[in-house]
DNA sequence: ATGGTGGCGCGGCCA
């Protein structure tokens, strides 16, 4: 069972840069994806049910912005839109499907980077989401969280600690908040395979950041500790290049 | 570098 997380960063701009292709290739059970920026309507369903996969989303009540989604090859046992934040399902963040042996869990967290209000609203959710967490671990022991989480967790994760202590996505309260995630019994799937630094997700369009590795690790797959030992691999896919983000993936027993 | 670039929808906003 190989589960793929990607911000697509437009879901139409990213099947114009070849993404159907490379899921053919690629054959993945699962693809979680954030950013579809598409409102139902403009989601080209049929293209990934003729590949064999079922298409849940999730879209953003606003249109072009944000949204998510899962398609899937195994049919899930239920499907669950929103995570019943007001905010958080108006901006179309949290899918959750439950499958036979784990219940997955999407989600695209704000950004803070457009100003001192998305900070906050940040901050909000990531409170909100820890309540939500312990809620979800508590009925499915057996939990995983693909998502965008908008945070570089620890130093070896982004390629410029120092200049980036005050940016968005780095700063120590956010950082903290990872802390606590993981302390809840979450475990980064990344991390339990590859330890190396320069692991990226996102790079800047600005700046030539993706030609030169400037890149933050933001993307994560989270599985709970009752989902560590059934790990097989877990990758980061910086050759795929549909978005600002590359797609990440684990493997599982 | 208070800049830089790209997606979306058509206003500049958001990332």
């Amino acid at each position: 069972m190989r589960i793929v997380s990607y911000n697509l960063n437009g879901i139409r701009s990213a099947l114009n840069k070849g993404l159907l292709e490379w899921i053919q290739q690629d054959k993945a059970d699962i693809y979680c994806f954030q950013e579809l920026k598409a409102s139902l309507a403009d989601i080209p369903s049929a293209l990934f049910e003729e590949i064999g996969y079922y298409c849940y989303w999730f879209p953003a009540q606003k249109k072009g912005y944000s949204g998510v989604g899962v398609i899937s090859k195994i049919k899930p046992e239920e499907v669950i839109l929103g995570c019943g934040l007001e905010q958080a399902d108006y901006e179309g963040r949290v899918i959750q499907l439950k499958f036979d042996h784990f219940q997955l869990i999407n989600t695209y967290f704000p950004s803070g980077s457009s100003g001192e209000d998305r900070q906050a609203y940040k901050m909000e959710f990531l409170e909100s989401y820890l309540h939500f967490l312990k809620e979800q671990l508590k009925r499915h022991p057996k939990l995983i969280l693909s998502g965008d989480y908008n945070i570089c967790h620890r130093e070896i994760d982004i390629h410029d600690p120092k200049g980036n202590k005050n940016s968005s996505g780095f700063l120590p309260e956010e950082r903290a908040w990872m802390d606590q995630f993981f302390e809840c019994g979450m475990v980064d799937a990344f991390r339990v395979f590859n330890q190396e630094a320069h692991q990226y997700s996102w790079w800047s369009f600005r700046a030539n950041a993706r030609a030169n590795n400037k890149g933050w690790r933001i993307d994560y797959i989270n599985v709970s500790e009752a989902l560590k030992k059934q790990l097989q691999f877990a990758a980061i896919h910086p050759d795929a290049k549909h978005s600002d983000h590359c797609p990440i993936s684990l493997e599982l027993k």
